[in-house]
DNA sequence: TCATTTTTTCAGAATTACTTCAGAGATAAG
DNA sequence: CTTATCTCTGAAGTAATTCTGAAAAAATGA
């Protein structure tokens, strides 16, 4: 599902939708109840316990305050029971989305920000232009912060999970991102963790 | 089998399975009533015996109360006749899963923490990164917690049960371990128990 | 104590993963 | 159409992890 006019893809095993969800390439996921595999309880707090922040609505069969306890304290963002409103539900996700959007923040890491509007990476008064590849794999490492992104992941958010990309891609593009990082003189570095994926990492000072 | 889209492995003979489920590689077992050799009752009994904790569900020919509870006595989890509803069954292994994906916190010990999202062992204000393989060895000793893991079941565990890695892999990574955990400071010490295997003990203070 | 077994450590070799580069193909702008 | 920029590709170079075998140290038991 991407912005509006939306694009939907829907998977009937819960197992198989939490994986899908953890790639971070959806805005929003729905999650029916009715759904085999692991609990939609299961699901969600899995997803957050792996810092996978991607809204979720629960679709529920029936009104169990038990439940919607459980739900919210598992990570779900809304709850809504069946039969439902279709427009409470396009309403919602509307609004879901737009916390996305609206998180407009400029990532930043060390002395280094990235400049959303403008595209570019500063850093005190000098900054660099990044093509749009490099725009999103930077703003990817931003958003992680210290934590660790695989290149399948990153693959898959910036090249798409089902392009023919493969991984000397984003080691190409994180040798472009290091290289303009380095010309205007930012602490961050991207650091390579070996079978695992890449990180930032504040620069050491001699 | 492993987590969802399940992968399987058959043996007729109970001993075997009784031996391959010690490896400690397996997420779930299934024991057919009808198996040869020793046992189902036998064999979990001395699966417990040996702490092997791994959920093990019963397929039972015929419903007997007595064998049931002998059955649980023994330490079966969950017990299904046949001909079982393919439903039940899983859900059964799916809630049986759960224990273990549900052991997705962060593994910790003493002072120290393993933080999966970054790779690091982190101890207060000091970290360090730890390689890939030094990584699974730690998660596992800390996910055994005081447990004792004997180094063939770290070996099939992290290098596969069917590679051709031998023990000092194991004693080898154990020394790296220690060195990362001294150098920031830890009160986490890897002790050897003699023919046994590893496990984890708080370091005494002079 | 001494002999034996098991664990620890180490240094170099092998392997695997990452980095870089040069150029080809695409795409967009002038 | 030409030029410039961005993106992709494969290959070759480089570096880090992982493995290996052997020697040293420690534990066990006679």
């Amino acid at each position: 599902m991407k912005a509006k006019n939306l694009e939907t893809e829907s998977v009937s095993d819960g197992e198989i939708g939490g994986e899908y969800a953890e790639l971070g390439i959806y805005d929003v996921m729905l999650l029916d109840d009715t759904i085999s595999g692991k609990s939609c309880f299961e699901i969600v707090r899995s997803l957050r316990q792996k810092h996978c922040r991607v809204p979720v609505v629960l679709l529920t069969e029936k009104y169990d305050v038990e439940d919607r306890i459980k739900g919210l304290k598992a990570g779900v963002d809304y709850i809504m029971c069946m039969p439902y409103d279709n427009r409470e539900l396009l309403a919602c996700v509307d609004a879901l989305l737009q916390r996305i959007t609206d998180s407009t923040e400029e990532p930043f890491y060390g002395n280094t920000r990235l400049v959303l509007a403008s595209g570019k990476l500063v850093c005190e008064d000098r900054s660099v232009r990044l093509s749009a590849k490099e725009f999103e794999v930077m703003r990817l490492l931003l958003q992680a912060k210290d934590r660790l992104l695989s290149k399948e992941v990153i693959l898959a958010r910036v090249w798409g999970y089902d392009s023919n990309a493969v991984e000397n891609h984003v080691e190409v593009y994180v040798g472009f991102l290091r290289k303009k990082l380095r010309s205007i003189g930012s602490n961050v570095e991207i650091k390579a963790v070996r079978r695992m994926g890449y990180t930032l990492e504040l620069r050491e000072e001699a």
